[in-house]
DNA sequence: ATCTTTTTGTGATAAAAATCACATTAAAAT
DNA sequence: ATTTTAATGTGATTTTTATCACAAAAAGAT
């Protein structure tokens, strides 16, 4: 049973591990699998049960002792939890190559987040449409924005522009960010902004296998 | 002064971080900046100057107290650390619409990173070559990545098919990947994975949002 | 029912990471 | 040369995260 005073304080790195779970428990409420036990949750997503127990915990009492979860019940709460139901509108800010790669994909296995207007500073990609989706001038960013009622956006804009395109989705009413661009850049503390950075993952990827390799001097 | 010994073990949050540090003073140095303070280095990269400082001495006594860090010597040892000097060349799995993307792009701005080739399923694409980089089918995938000794892969294949391509990868002799499909996937113990979540990520910033869990950053 | 088995949820503990705060060292000023 | 100022590097401490390990609860077996 929910205790009273949940809601309590979820820790960052059980927020992190959150979509984790939710994919694989829809995947295997799609599959028709009725019951699991942490054990085999942790099999599926290589995170230790003893973890998987306690960030589950974290949202009441989910499971049953010697049984284990009941799927369905709690896909609908990690269901409940990150707001599947709501509609995410996206907007993309930068239309080059991984731009148009996004906008092309736009998220099609997630029926719940979808870009649906993007922003480019070349007048040759403004002005139309990609598969389905409207590219505007970023001169048209505030109004736009504002009138569709968006606050999430991906930028994509290469490193130089970065700061300035980040300021202008800000002063726009955007508040959560997923910056493209590795450096990082200053935003209002009401703002989040995230990095993918790809060349940094393969610079740490190749920085802990070259550690490997040799004679481990991995002591404590 | 620091034994050699003592430079044993790099907390892998420090690990994370040595790409934006790198990032950061390679700037600096290209913009001829050449004495900083980790006050300064912090407001450009938006972490505390108490965990740069930290993170830095793992590395030596890199600065002098009453001045700061020589910006071309520092920039020096991280490039040592993370091996910029070498050459990382990369190969792909998928070649779809991110995978096109990135091959488009093929890191052009890191000189010392490569996608060198690609792999791709459906027959239609191999043999093609996309801005210099050749496709070839994934039967050729062991010949080809022992011949050309690569071990650093990517893969954007479709979750449903991407334990079986992390699983070819492995057996070519990949040691390090990125994979762009979000379901956790099984690997030996001796290979790094790292995964790429753009819904994930969007979901997270997401329920942060909804929480407005203050995001706060104290730059002292 | 009763007993055995299973698996949770969580106190307790350990490990990792972040942060504080300042002695120490070196630079800059006088 | 001496004093003042500045900023490092790091012990000490706090905070966060991960893990252990088991009593309690529920399921399943007899």
């Amino acid at each position: 049973m929910k205790s009273e005073q949940e809601e309590q304080y979820v820790p960052k790195a059980t927020a992190k591990r959150l979509p984790v779970y939710y994919r694989c428990l829809k995947k295997l409420a799609d599959t028709g699998v009725k019951r699991i036990k942490s054990q085999e949750i942790s099999e599926l997503t290589q995170i230790p049960s003893a973890t998987i127990r306690r960030d589950f915990s974290h949202f009441g009492e989910l499971g049953r002792s010697g049984y284990g979860y009941e799927v369905d019940y709690v896909v609908e709460v990690f269901h409940e939890i990150l707001n599947v139901n709501k509609i995410i509108n996206i907007a993309l800010v930068g239309v080059g190559n991984i731009g148009k790669a996004l906008i092309a994909n736009n998220f099609r296995r997630d029926d719940n987040m979808k870009i649906t207007c993007a922003f480019e500073k070349n007048e040759e990609e403004s002005g139309k449409i990609l598969s389905g989706v409207p590219i505007y001038s970023v001169a048209q960013m505030k109004s736009v924005l504002s009138r569709e009622n968006i606050h999430v956006a991906i930028s994509t804009v290469p490193s130089e522009h970065s700061q300035e395109s980040i300021n202008m989705l800000v002063d726009s009413g955007i508040t959560s960010i997923l910056n493209f661009a590795p450096g990082r850049v200053v935003v209002p503390s009401t703002v989040d902004i995230r990095y993918i950075d790809l060349t940094g993952e393969i610079l740490t990827l190749v920085y802990y296998d070259g550690k490997l390799l040799p004679p481990i001097i991995k002591n404590k």
